[in-house]
DNA sequence: GTTGACATGTTATACTGTAACAGAATATCT
DNA sequence: AGATATTCTGTTACAGTATAACATGTCAAC
């Protein structure tokens, strides 16, 4: 099951996740009347292959590998699908995109960057936002879409390095 | 002078801004024996000659325009010593740059992007540092490199709008 | 079944950043 | 001062990321 606010743990059912992750997404699409195309699925399926960012040509490569290589343009266009919908989140300081453990559930993005394994975190923490627009605030600034991208190392991974 | 923490004024000497930026960069250099060449001293020039961010092609057609256009690598090498002195800072959600207010001072770096004039304010608020790395512990992760750009409207933007 | 809206295909191109190697300038040591 | 090592810059080529513009196809609703 995906595993909100948080990494996935070492017995991990990543089969288990990703069907739940394609399955909320349907629903979810259904309910908004938004038409997630068997392209988009696609793409979807791919970014929640793993809880690490996939860059949008490896996409591409993993899409070519079912036959016929689509253009670009045709990956970054159901990536904007997905994101509009909150499927998927962009990440701007690895210019790669990831899956959203919580699609649906409104949520501030705070996203954890593990550089030893990969894998992304989100931390949804009304905290961090209210301490960041107090900040702003106290010099005037009116904070529209706050960006926190943290890199730094996992539970998993700080275990294992010990 | 330049305005740690904050954004210029309405009534902002950028003339004076500026080189004080260029004089504290020359002092900073000389002290740590670091080359400030002219190339690396024109472009950090350039990135403070105003105080939103510049692309590093920008850059470069600024660069032409002195005579001798530089190929895309010599910008990216000259920026790269900036960032390594802590005088230029990369905004990871704009790919562009932007000179340091505070160069020298050890600063967290949280930047307040205004989306209507382009202005980049800095933020080193410890309380929101804090508050992530200690939402992020929480859920077992040890903080690297935190990145916080926040978008928004400055105070003087939000004054205009009025 | 026609219409209109949305989705995809096709081609080309813009923008951002780096590799690899040669040559020039500067610092350091004797 | 001259030899040497280091650092900086130039040159060429290329990798990686993202979008523009226009044509064609598909679906849903009327």
């Amino acid at each position: 099951m995906p595993r909100p606010h948080t990494f996935p743990s070492a017995d991990h059912d990543h089969r288990h996740c990703l069907d739940e992750i394609l399955t909320a997404a349907e629903r979810l699409c259904r309910q908004r009347r938004a038409r997630l195309t068997p392209r988009r699925r696609r793409v979807l399926e791919i970014v929640a292959e793993s809880h690490a960012a996939i860059g949008a040509y490896d996409i591409i490569d993993r899409l070519a590998a079912d036959g016929g290589r689509p253009a670009p343009i045709t990956v970054y266009r159901a990536l904007d699908f997905l994101m509009s919908q909150g499927l998927v989140h962009r990440l701007a300081s690895l210019n790669a995109y990831v899956s959203c453990p919580q699609a649906g559930a409104e949520h501030g993005a705070q996203f954890l960057i593990c550089h030893d394994c990969g894998a992304i975190g989100e931390l949804a923490d009304p905290g961090v936002e209210a301490r960041i627009a107090e900040a702003a605030a106290h010099v005037g600034f009116e904070v529209a879409m706050p960006l926190v991208e943290i890199a730094g190392t996992c539970a998993e991974c700080r275990r294992a390095a010990t």
